[in-house]
DNA sequence: AGCACGCCGACT
DNA sequence: GTCGGCGTGCTC
């Protein structure tokens, strides 16, 4: 209600105190009401400050649902809003139908999806005035070269970022801060920022016919409200050139556009290429970024300043008032799903957001998720395939290297055949790129002599021996300690051997094979640091590394010209586990790494190692066909019932007691309703039976497509005993991980 | 999420 | 008899 005209209020002279229902980021079950200050005015969105018990918070003005009744709880019990925020921008309207949406399908309390919906606590505070320097002092008493550079960059007398000027005049912070204590340049509040506009025309890359044809089937699909495309195209076709088309439309239609990219470490490259496109840099969000650039990217999303965003999965979830498309790069990409707090598989959100706010989605791919490529064979997306490679660029040959017959030498991982091209390779000035997707050095340590093995104290899991680090880590729950000298069980000295390789191994192996070559290890934990790695990246690209070692890190969309040969140091890795993905998931790493090779004016190569060269993954990698592999994983899951075939819902259980989680997974699954289609599966001990001291048993549910698994799953928690002491349950929709 | 209240074991 | 451990429940 708006605030009343005087003569309204002496006509109603004891008018009831507006009240409306408001979301608390909290994991409560509803909104709670409130009393609106008398001449306040808010709407659903508007952002306000509850009291809440002793405790104050941030929170969301809601909305009733229609025709939904007045609240149940006695008047005397409401308390009135502390504040108004009036100058955050409030959350818009479609923002509050995607929330419920979320929390709905997720089966995720409303006020948690609320709570990712804020995560950007500076953009709730008054922003924190930023200062510049200008020059406007003399020039100090003691004159540097480095002083003349900055003194020379800051001449044109404007108000520089600290940062920025530094870098303009090639010089370290700690120049300016100097001359600003000599006085000659002074601090001075920047002016608002008037961000550059993008320009949709500004370079246009040259597109091939079929990428011409692709861009206009995009845009033909894009022009008028809610679409799905599928854009599936071969390492190298050109799809983010085709995909900027579709951008370049959204921002000529004054709308606001979204890219999501999986990983984090490669959005600087991205905006770089976006920068180039359309002449300014587009906003990027990330867990990576300071509290005070998520608040300002967050409000600028929120004003409609923010044109073109560049962000995680998490981006999908800023408060967009206009967003005219959402492009999910990479969109088979694992990345997309997130498992704590509130899971939610961020490409199926990103669609859902799509409908609800009539905006079309790009899902680009040249290794598409199963689940796209079905929809678009069922016609509910548009599939846009682009099948040449840009510049006359082939494919990799590959080919398997079937390590029963060729084995490595004992105590060496790579076959023969497999260090033989890489000679060949390197005689030729060309790059070679191992890959193996496991960090450290081994997976195994035993003691030769009793046979003990080097267990984490908290969880079912080998600790990993990282060399470079000295040390033993969990890759589970983050514990580390010391490489002993001698076996803590039985006490023998020098008894320990490494089991299995990690690419520390490898490059070790490397460095005694090829000790001229140049090498280096991309591993997320050994470049820790994002600016680390972009410049190990860069070296690789300058050609002033011969061989590459990598994990996974490497599969991930960076260019590398000069690469000719990519060698799987194992191949067979990801297909063991029993996940239903697990040969999805092997094709699309596999692909994907093996495409890094031979870009441009090289002839690329790939081996892969495998002890198992007949099966299905393998044969369809080596023959190119990848239309038969997916042909094949189709049927299988249709015929197995599996995703997207049918839904899956996991609840996990933990418990730092193991007797009490087991027996809590087996009340849990004895109060499950009975359904006719809907299987109830477990409980089983998960295959990670214990985490961080906590025992695990696993649940899995699993339905027909066309069964509402939301509602069964609520109909069966409403009466099943919750979880008490130190037992949780936690539900994920759609899982991606079994352990 | 945070906090108060409540019930049990170890101490003064 | 009291202090304090944490498990349970409430907050509009």
């Amino acid at each position: 209600m708006a605030k009343s005209e005087p003569d309204q209020t002496q006509l109603i002279p004891e008018e009831t105190p507006e009240t409306v229902p408001v979301l608390v980021p909290l994991a409560l079950p509803a909104p709670y009401d409130y009393l609106v200050p008398e001449g306040a005015d808010v709407r659903p969105g508007s952002f306000v400050v509850a009291p809440l018990g002793p405790l104050k918070y941030v929170a969301a003005v809601w909305r009733r649902p229609e025709g939904a009744a007045a609240p149940n709880i006695p008047r005397s019990k409401l308390r009135a809003l502390v504040d108004v925020l009036d100058d955050v921008p409030p959350l818009p309207e479609i923002s509050l139908d995607f929330a419920e949406w979320v929390a709905d399908y997720t089966l995720t309390p409303p006020g948690m999806v609320l709570r990712m919906m804020m995560s950007a606590s500076a953009a709730f505070q008054p922003p924190p005035p930023r200062y510049g320097v200008r020059l406007a002092g003399p020039p100090p008493e003691r004159m540097t070269p480095a002083r003349t550079r900055v003194l020379d960059a800051a001449g044109n007398g404007l108000i520089w970022v600290k940062s920025l000027l530094a870098e303009a005049a090639g010089v370290s912070p700690g120049v300016i801060d100097g001359l600003v204590d000599a006085g000659t340049l002074v601090a001075e509040p920047l002016p608002d920022t008037i961000a550059r506009e993008l320009d949709p025309s500004l370079l246009r890359a040259e597109l091939s016919d079929e990428q011409r044809r692709a861009a206009e089937q995009l845009l033909d699909n894009t022009r008028d409200g809610f679409a799905v495309s599928l854009l599936d195209g071969v390492t190298g076709s050109g799809k983010t050139e085709v995909y900027f088309e579709a951008i370049a439309q959204a921002l000529s239609d004054g709308k606001q556009a979204l890219v999501m990219i999986p990983e984090i470490a490669l959005t600087a490259a991205f905006l770089t290429r976006c920068e180039e496109r359309f002449g300014a840099r587009p906003a990027e969000w990330h867990s990576g970024l300071t509290q005070s650039a998520r608040g300002r990217t967050w409000r600028a999303v929120a004003e409609g300043k923010a044109q073109l965003v560049v962000g995680a999965r998490s981006a999908l979830f800023l408060p967009f008032p206009n967003l005219g498309l959402i492009v999910v790069d990479e969109e088979h990409d694992q990345a997309y799903k997130q498992e704590d707090r509130v899971s939610y598989q961020a490409r199926d959100m990103a669609v859902v957001r799509g409908h609800l706010g009539k905006c079309p989605v790009v899902l680009s791919s040249a290794t598409p998720s199963i689940e796209s490529l079905v929809n678009a064979e069922q016609g509910r997306y548009r599939h846009i395939p682009l099948r040449a490679r840009y510049k006359a660029a082939g494919l990799p040959d590959l080919k398997a290297i079937d390590m029963r017959k060729s084995p490595p030498e004992r105590g060496s991982w790579l076959s023969p055949v497999l260090t033989e091209a890489m000679a060949e390779t390197l005689a030729r000035g060309e790059q070679a790129l191992l890959f193996l997707n496991r960090r450290g050095y081994a997976p195994l340590t035993l003691c030769r002599k009793c046979g003990y093995r080097f267990e984490c104290p908290n969880c079912s899991a080998w600790m990993v021996e990282h060399r470079f680090r000295h040390r033993l880590e969990c890759h589970h729950c983050g514990k580390f300690a010391p490489i002993p000298d001698e076996c803590p069980s039985c006490g023998a000295e020098e008894s320990l051997v490494a089991c299995g390789p990690g690419v520390e191994r490898i490059a070790e192996e490397v460095e005694a094979l090829f000790p001229e070559a140049r090498r280096a290890i991309l591993s997320s934990d050994l470049t820790p640091r994002i600016a680390d790695l972009r410049e190990t990246l860069r070296e690789i690209e300058d050609r002033e590394v011969d061989i590459v070692i990598g994990t996974q890190l490497v599969a991930k969309g960076h260019h590398f010209p000069g690469l000719a040969l990519v060698g799987v140091v194992d191949a067979d890795l990801g297909l063991a586990q029993g996940d239903p993905r697990a040969a999805e998931r092997t094709f699309q790493l596999l692909s994907q790494v093996t495409g890094r090779a031979g870009r441009e004016a090289i002839a690329g190569r790939g081996l892969l190692q495998t002890y198992m060269p007949e099966h299905p993954v393998l044969q369809a990698l080596v023959a190119g066909d990848r239309d038969a592999f997916y042909a094949q994983e189709i049927e299988a899951r249709r015929e197995a019932g599996m995703p997207p075939f049918g839904r899956l819902a996991s609840l996990l259980i933990s418990g730092s007691d193991r007797a009490a989680a087991e027996s809590y997974a087996r009340s849990l699954a004895r109060a499950a309703p009975p359904a006719e289609t809907i299987e109830v599966l477990g409980p089983a001990e998960a295959p990670l039976s214990v985490v961080r001291g906590r025992y695990r048993y696993r649940i899995l549910v699993k339905a027909p497509r066309e069964a509402d698994i939301q509602a069964y799953l609520r109909l069966w928690m409403a009466d099943a005993p919750k979880a008490r002491g130190s037992i949780r349950l936690s539900i994920d929709i759609d899982p991606y991980n079994f352990l």
